[in-house]
DNA sequence: CCCCATTGGTTGAAGCTTCAAGCGAACCCT
DNA sequence: AGGGTTCGCTTGAAGCTTCAACCAATGGGG
């Protein structure tokens, strides 16, 4: 099968997106690393845990949520527990599974590194687009996350309130 | 300084440009490691040489096409030089300079790689967007790009044909 | 019940990235 | 020349992710 390569506008756009797509992660995990000693995946374990009932998920559930494999947010929950910012729990009601909570220190931890982190995504991003073009990157998104992501793993149901997510 | 939240739909589109950033590499690199044997990095050091006069780059400049640390550069292209796709030379011009050279076989790889790669990045991405959806996507990555790499480190100049780079 | 497959999670090793040092070449100033 | 600084790159160790193996608990037939 013979490729069909790029029109000239769709190759801007993807080498621009892939840019952002490569650049962006290094932005955010650089502040979050400088103003409050947090990788951006551990930020996002906490803001996640943080939004949920009890500040509770279970392993499985959290993994879902921040697109981690099991293996790794293990190992990364184990080194929070370790901070003190979660505490592992076996479930009540299913002995395979295990819950991780969010504990004060690490609610404390969330709440602090939120605004900064707001602050980042704002000016690097939000603040670069004009009204119409944020109503346009959603759509886009949106539609390119249906190839990407058609079970919508990843934009999982957030209930209650909590921090704010970045 | 009191934080300036997102409004709702700043919220939205943030929350699902993240997701692609999140999710869109990963789709990419798994693409490449099942048909090629390669990880997108690798794939991208391979493209920017093949795209290079004399398919050939100084590893500095090489670091800064695919945004990536000395270090780390250095490491993948002893692998990539271990598997015959890439020769290491010193650069006649500065001694203390090194050049990556794409070998013969560093050029099939690319080339056989390549269609592979591009189709994904059309059903992945382009093929969910409309004509214009692609212009606006052109628009507002330029817009982020001028946040995020103000010296356009990462959209260097791109002479010469090559492989494309996906 | 018992067997067996599946689910949920942890663990340790291997691989890649990052970080801190280090080294030689080039540049600059006198 | 000659001494110090910067530049370009490599190296080895440490840290994080991935992978394969493993274990315990659950659930679904005979």
């Amino acid at each position: 099968m013979s490729t069909r390569w790029l029109t000239d506008e769709e190759r801007v756009a993807w080498v621009r997106l892939a840019a952002v797509v490569e650049l962006l992660p290094g932005v955010l995990d650089a502040q979050l690393r400088r103003d409050s000693r947090l990788s951006h995946f551990e930020y996002f374990v906490l803001a996640m845990l943080s939004e949920a009932p009890e500040r509770t998920l279970r392993m499985t559930a959290l993994a879902a949520r921040t697109n981690a494999t099991l293996p790794r947010l293990s190992h990364v929950v184990s080194r929070l527990e370790d901070r003190g910012l979660v505490a592992r729990s076996p479930c009540p009601e299913d002995g395979r599974a295990t819950n991780a909570r969010l504990t004060a220190g690490g609610w404390a931890t969330v709440v602090d590194a939120a605004p900064g982190h707001v602050a980042t995504v704002r000016s690097q991003v939000l603040d670069a687009l004009d009204d119409a073009q944020v109503r346009q990157l959603a759509q886009i998104a949106e539609s390119i996350l249906g190839r990407i992501d058609p079970d919508g793993v990843v934009m999982a149901p957030q209930r209650d309130a909590g921090a704010p997510t970045g």
